[in-house]
DNA sequence: TGGTGTTTGTTACAATATAACATTTCAATT
DNA sequence: AATTGAAATGTTATATTGTAACAAACACCA
């Protein structure tokens, strides 16, 4: 596993939960801010596996935990969390995935596999420096980004390729 | 004004229309496709303006000109005019925009007024190429991008700045 | 404990998009 | 001109995504 695919390659992924639901809870703390259950829950739905969720997916798995649930109910959560930084909402699928580096601020962009349907977060310095310059070019005050490939992962590339062992 | 905000400052707008449908035209004739009335009529409204558009609002704006017209009908001319290129749909509004290159394929990097609602397209090499180096760090094959980038134009930076001249 | 802002419950609805099938159009061929 | 087959449109219904508005419950602090 090479750190250019170390979240769509195979990898522990009890520790990506546990690392999101831990990190989440103290940055709440010292913000001041409440992770209440409905909003550890959905934050623990999202973090499920690497997909990006759509919302009324998760109205439906939340359900059996919290029966109340309604459409407000998975939006609230949802939007605490993006103030938050916890989650990106994916603009192209209408979906929502986990942020996977709460600690720094950052922008985001998004890899998005379509045939596992994992999404990549990935920082890109480069990138961003050559949007900064665009900017400037453009005379363009940027506030808020959204970056979303659409295409094919490393790992599935690779399993694409490579024939079965026996 | 400057190349850098031919689209978003003062200019001809009767241009864009005129280029955009001529165009469009030719492009179809060339490909053997139909131009039909219901896209042409679309693709005008869209090039209205320099706003992204909303299906919903292009439905109610080509009803005067087509009185059947439903959701279905906005939603074809839709599909049909971004499968040749002469649109963009804007993931992060819901709504589309008209390309102001048609003749050369490329993707596409959206600067999105907050104050004005305009939208800008740029080619910004250096950013592609920043990005396809990003590619083959993850190992990824990209087939689609969305770049949108939300913020404040030139155009209207300068006239926030400026006082009013007497 | 009382008050105040936050969170959740609840109902209703708005906004965006697609499925499915019937009908029409239209150009290419007989 | 008639045939015909594909493309385009008409039509109805429904699926999906997201908000508004107000009431009730809860958390926190004076
Ligand atoms: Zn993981
Ligand atoms: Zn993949
Ligand atoms: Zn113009
Ligand atoms: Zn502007």
């Amino acid at each position: 596993m090479t750190d250019s695919t170390e979240h769509t390659a195979p990898h522990n992924h009890s520790v990506c939960i546990h690392t999101a639901l831990t990190t989440a809870s103290q940055l709440c703390a010292e913000r001041g801010v409440q992770l209440t259950a409905i909003r550890q829950q959905v934050l623990e739905l999202i973090w499920a596996n690497h997909h990006a969720v759509k919302a009324y997916d998760l109205l439906e798995r939340i359900k059996p935990l919290q029966s109340a649930a309604k459409p407000a109910t998975i939006y609230r959560a949802l939007d605490f969390l993006r103030e938050q930084g916890f989650i990106h909402r994916v603009e192209s699928l209408n979906a929502f995935v986990g942020c996977n580096d709460l600690k720094s601020a950052h922008e985001q962009l998004l890899l998005i596999c379509k045939q596992c349907e994992n999404v990549e977060e990935r920082h890109a310095d480069s990138v961003m420096q050559a949007l900064t310059q665009e900017f400037v070019l453009a005379g363009f005050t940027a506030h808020h980004q959204a970056i979303e490939i659409h295409g094919i992962c490393a790992t599935c590339t690779q399993s694409n390729h490579i024939p079965q062992l026996a």
